[in-house]
DNA sequence: CTGAATCCGATTGGATACTG
DNA sequence: CAGTATCCAATCGGATTCAG
């Protein structure tokens, strides 16, 4: 696996392997996108209509920082209208493990509360 | 397992588990008490020296929050001075599986990366 | 020792309108 | 189609002080 570029702030202070990977993942939204790219490539559009409480403002924020992150690659074609597709990178590959945890809890939790989870599409 | 009392925020809407999960244990510092107490029950001021980011007020709202949630159980003694001890509930303990996950992949990411993660104590 | 209370700034998130 | 640009609200988080 090849070394990711920006390691977190210098300066800062880790007192708990888990604090540092909220700081690569944390934030509401950042999990929700790799899930999804989790299943394959998606284009803007799928994203948004996949992750519906998501703003376009945040959307776009989160696939700048991940990609920024090395977690994500953004591809582009250049046509008009133009075609855009995210991917997990191989280091985003690495949080498989990570986002399947994530999601089993959610969905075991889910059925145990009665919560329900409406997919879009 | 018992059912958990407070289902998140009725009127909400969740299209992918992830966000449900990330509902219950989002934020800063929900995880990172969550993977200290998943080494067994701790003190209140253990807790504080082994997160040192973490400003008491925080703390606490977190502290009462997993409590709400079910996540945690507070006991203490009644004495003077005070002796408080926190530990994981059936409910909590479900959440093993993503505390290590989450524990492994920071721990992977500081070796790639040269992070350094100095524990207190 | 285990907190509660207060004040405040920083960060995050959301609604809407606009663009190449 | 895939974003930008603004403006604003809400939440989160930090430092400090006080208390039983």
């Amino acid at each position: 696996m090849p070394t990711p570029k920006p390691v977190p702030e210098s300066g800062q202070r880790f007192s708990c392997a888990v604090e540092l990977t909220l700081e690569v993942i944390g934030g509401k939204w950042a999990t929700v996108v790799l899930a999804h790219l989790k299943e394959g490539a998606h284009r803007y559009g799928a994203l948004r209509r996949r992750i519906p409480g998501v703003s376009e403002k945040v959307l776009v924020q989160r696939l700048r920082g991940l990609e920024a992150r090395g977690l994500i690659e953004r591809r582009s074609d250049g046509g008009r209208p133009p075609e855009v597709e995210y991917r997990l990178t191989e280091e985003g590959l690495s949080l498989v493990p990570v986002l399947e945890a994530l999601y089993v809890w959610g969905e075991q939790y889910a059925a145990r509360t009665g919560v329900r989870i409406e997919l879009p599409d």
